[in-house]
DNA sequence: TGGAAAACATGACGCTTGGCAGGTAAGTTC
DNA sequence: GAACTTACCTGCCAAGCGTCATGTTTTCCA
């Protein structure tokens, strides 16, 4: 439940507090109750707020989910940004990126972003919000990603990094329904091996 | 629209017919228009049954939302074990086995499974119904997959098929956004060469 | 300090949803 | 062919949905 905080606000504070607690809200719901079941009342409930005060930001309701793509987004962005910043270079780095990119892709915020993901595909509107920020966070985490294996071609390190992202995408679906844990351990480690092994040597 | 077909018919091909007239179409509804959107209404419409009708075989919604669960995954079984039945053994097997799995999962019968899984997600009575037929699609198929594999250690193979399903799972999900398709078929060609590669050495 | 403007609340609208009561038609059984 | 069971349809309901017109509060600026 994110409360707007009371007492003397600037309209500019105001504006950009009920804002934010909106798209909060808006995450929290993707991530406890699902799409199909996050309305504008739920959230606004959520968010402390009335409904016309929703109606007041955003004209509809799939404008609100566009905004709360690229809310989410910029904080996944920051997120992994952050992690990635302090990484030791060679195959060590590779595993320890690994790491860092299943962390990224497996948490509540990556939920909610599936959760959108899924929506998106039978929702132009959702999709075409979607997709250039989407992009914009790939691109960006493989800057990243590039810095830590310099020494790799960058063809080979673009390959690495894409099987990563996609096996743990795939790991964070089977997460979601309940899948063992212990194997996705597994899973990781074995990957991580596999990663090592072709960096080092080809 | 998956019209039922009329004449003459016993009581137990009406009903069959009706039954499984009503989960197609559910299965349309899930990849054409999603879960989201997938009312009641619109799945008796292209069923071509009344409302009353389908109140008869499925007391709630969910109730359908499970029994369309179980026929997907048979479905899917079905299909997966008719192309892997016919696989060649050692490394040229390893890669046309997942290039198959590549197919089987990212055809429209796993884009409709897809979206059942994320709102299972958030809801208790169909999670609870995907899981258990999903457990043993997974096991099935690594049945099938274990014989092509028949001279590497098991639990190496059991790696090879949970990565490789993991991976196109994700490269699914992708799809369904719209990625870049090229990328994506280097990716698979990539893991193709990898998993050879792990078959064959180590 | 007062009036304009922006932020927010309220309540009602038209519509769709899932669910159900009650009736009709078709098949089965004797 | 009559009694009975099963399959299926029509029409309705309460609840929830997104959206909007209108009113109230808060901040701003002259």
């Amino acid at each position: 439940m994110t409360e707007v905080a009371r007492g003397h606000r600037t309209q500019a504070e105001r504006r950009e507090q009920t804002r934010t607690a909106l798209l909060d809200a808006t995450i929290d719901c993707l991530v406890e109750i699902g799409y199909s079941r996050a309305s504008v009342q739920e959230i606004c409930t959520r968010a402390g707020v009335s409904k016309g005060a929703v109606q007041h930001y955003f004209a509809t309701k799939a404008e609100l989910m566009a905004a709360a793509v690229e809310h989410l987004t910029t904080k996944l962005r920051t997120q992994l940004a952050a992690s990635l910043g302090s990484l030791p270079g060679g195959a060590s780095g590779v595993a320890a990126a690994i790491d860092l990119l299943w962390e990224g892709y497996s948490g509540t915020l990556s939920t909610a972003v599936t959760e959108l993901w899924v929506a998106a595909r039978t929702d132009p509107e959702l999709r075409a919000a979607i997709r250039p920020v989407d992009r914009a966070l790939g691109r960006a985490t493989l800057e990243h990603i590039s810095e830590v294996a310099g020494d790799l071609p960058k063809e080979r390190a673009e390959m690495l990094f894409w099987l990563t992202v996609n096996l743990t995408r795939g790991l964070a679906l089977d997460a979601e329904l309940g899948g063992d844990p212990r194997r996705r351990r597994q899973l990781l480690e074995e990957w991580k091996r596999i990663a090592v092994l072709l960096y080092s040597g080809d």
